[in-house]
RNA sequence: GGUCCCAUAGCUCAACUGGAUAGAGCACCUGCCUUCUAAGCAGGGGGUUUCAGGUUCGAGUCCUGAUGGGAUCACCA
């Protein structure tokens, strides 16, 4: 259920009752009417533009339209007032028995209470990490992987059918590199001094690998030249890292669905096919490209090479598929592949990249589009960086890679939950600080505790109910008397719970999965201003010990909160609290 | 120089794809523990939403330009 929607759909009812009277004319678009919370409280429960928006189409002052609106609402039995106020806004407040439905709702629906089918199952595929295989990720990854993570969920909670991918890059000269890199390894292995050339991959996580060749190989390699064992190497130490990589994303709770690799491309024609595809739509031409625009042009020379027309599809440039020795672009098989997507019938197709990757974005959603002749939209997200501090002074040292902290150590230092939550305190598009010991702080500066403390605070009063002999089971819970609760403080909570239907849609539309940890946050707020309500006023205590009816009734409020904070937090990938300690 | 992202309270950030008097947290003041966890709550001060124009009933949000910051820039992936 979503009230939101319950009452627009009823707007636009009484809109087309008016056209039927003669009261409004016909053949207006509907389209823009809203129905919102209103910024303020003391505007009641709802507000819609409808008079506004539709004031200039019909030819009529929006108080006009207002009025007589306002009195065909008031007659619906869940509007108690329907007033005009401002340049023609409609507030109206709704009878309290609607709350008492949403709760009613979130306990019968439990886990699936907020669940839309907006998505109609479309099916989106949400490309996430796709890091290089050549060595552990690190905590810029691990923003994109929560983040993408979390958008999955978040897609599939709205309706959608949803693929996690990873393409795994694994078909172009950086895996050469980590096949040399791990040979020096695998020398150091037996004995020898490796050579770290400039260029090489220097992390010592590579050193198992080499232990590892040496297990396998003896010292059969030493001293053999490349061509004797780079196809091995190359295939052993991509699978090991990979390896890796599977192990750093679940100790983060991320599990792909697909990894897609960028090798399995090659040889298959499929590169081919997806080229041939633009050639046909007359997209790839054998031409020369300017050179870059302002920029000093130190060693540029023209060279004819084959192009992409993505200027066609909205790209500054056109993009060369093929060097000029011949090969295929990195651009190449990346269009194979997004052309395997359009082709596996996805609806949607989401990338979410770093902020470095901004550049890549032009020619991919051009790609995209020509494959798909512009059916198959791409959002691309992209990720801000990720600055690590530890009490407020930059952390930078990582025992194992060198010159970048892991994901693995982030997540073994604070623990999953706690790394998944506060990467989505900020908006994708902005950098996010990341300080190792404040997100670990028993604070309500720390939204990841005040979040969970929320939770713990039900359990608590959940156990101490149980101990006092009150039946807290589904079964009793929906039978309580939810008319019992009434207070306003109370309703606020409810009407913050009634928000989070609404919530899911929104976040959804835009991709924006942060947007529940900020939900979070708020019911939280408004679950704890409640709880210290209670000081005051003792008839805002959960337990009333001499009145199991008005117990069970606000048992029942507040385990609707817990079902609800479950199912952000289950979005978010983290798991509830039931006690803090 | 081209392209993309960003600019909101002293600080860190929200703001419902255009709505009413722009909201939280930190920090600063003032209150609240014989209480289901005070790890919290209530209240107060604090703003020309970087600047200049434009679009309209209405702009932090959309358009143009400027300024400042970040990313990226032909056969690297």
């Amino acid at each position: 259920m979503n009230l939101f929607t319950d009452i627009r759909a009823l707007v636009i009812e009484n809109l087309t009752t008016m056209q039927d009277q003669g009261s409004l004319p016909d053949g207006l678009d509907f389209k823009n009417v809203a129905v919102e919370p209103p910024r303020d409280p003391l505007h009641g429960d709802m507000a819609t533009n409808a008079a506004m928006v539709l004031a200039k189409p019909a030819k009529m002052k929006p108080r006009d339209i207002a009025d007589k609106l306002a009195a065909m609402l008031a007659d619906d039995p869940r509007v108690e007032v329907a007033e005009v106020a401002g340049p023609g806004f409609l507030n109206l407040r709704l009878a309290t028995n609607i709350w008492h439905g949403v709760i009613g709702a979130a306990l019968k629906d439990g886990a699936d209470f907020g669940r839309s089918d907006m998505g109609a199952g479309k099916k989106v595929n949400v490309e996430f990490v796709s890091a290089n295989p050549t060595g552990p990720l690190h905590i810029g990854h691990a923003r994109g992987a929560v983040f993408g993570d979390a958008l999955a969920s978040l897609l599939d909670f709205a309706g959608h059918t949803v693929t996690r991918e990873y393409y795994v890059n694994d078909g172009g000269a950086q895996v050469d590199v980590l096949a040399r890199s791990a040979y020096e390894r695998y020398r150091e292995a037996n004995g020898l001094q490796p050579e770290i050339a400039k260029g090489l991959y220097p992390g010592d996580y590579l050193l198992p690998i080499g232990q590892a060749l040496k297990e396998k190989y003896g010292d059969s390699l030493i001293d053999q030249p490349e061509s004797v064992w780079l196809d091995d190497l190359r295939e052993f130490s991509t699978e090991a890292m990979m390896g890796m990589i599977r192990e750093d994303l679940a100790a983060l709770g991320v599990e792909m669905d697909v990894f897609y690799s960028e090798k399995s491309l090659y040889g298959t024609g499929l590169i081919e096919k997806a080229l041939e595809e633009l050639d046909a739509k007359g997209l790839i031409y054998q031409g020369t490209l300017p050179p870059p625009k302002g920029k000093p042009d130190a060693g540029w020379e023209p060279r004819l090479q084959t192009l992409f027309k993505s200027t066609e599809h909205g790209d500054d440039v056109d993009r060369p598929v093929k060097k000029s020795s011949g090969g295929w672009t990195y651009f190449a098989p990346d269009i194979a592949y997004h052309y395997d997507k359009v082709q596996r019938g996805f609806d949607l197709l989401i990338d979410v990249f770093g902020a470095d990757h901004g550049g890549y974005v032009k020619r991919m959603k051009a790609a995209v589009s020509a494959l798909s002749d512009g059916k198959v939209p791409l959002d691309v997200k992209l990720c801000q960086l990720v600055r690590l501090f530890k009490d407020g002074t930059p952390f930078k040292m990582s025992k194992r890679a060198g010159n970048f902290v892991t994901l693995r150590e982030v997540v073994d230092l604070v623990g999953p939950d706690v790394a998944r939550f506060v990467m989505l305190t900020r908006k994708n598009d902005a950098p996010l600080d990341f300080d190792l010991a404040k997100v670990l702080e028993q604070s309500k500066d720390n939204p990841v505790f005040y979040v969970q403390y929320a939770s713990a605070r039900i359990h608590s009063v959940l156990r101490k109910a149980v101990a006092a002999g009150i039946d807290v089971d589904m079964a009793s819970l929906a039978k309580a008397d939810l008319s019992l609760i009434n207070h306003e403080s109370e309703l606020s909570v409810t009407k913050k719970l009634a928000e989070w239907p609404r919530l899911v849609e929104i976040a959804a539309r835009t991709n924006e999965p942060h947007r529940v940890a900020f939900y979070l946050y708020e019911l939280a707020s408004e679950f704890h201003s409640l709880w210290n309500r209670g000081n005051d006023l003792p008839e805002l205590r959960l337990l009333q010990e001499d009145n199991i009816d008005v117990t069970q009734a606000k048992i029942a409020h507040i385990v609707a909160v817990s079902i609800v904070i479950s199912a952000g937090l289950a979005i978010v990938g983290v798991t509830p609290a039931e006690e803090m300690r």
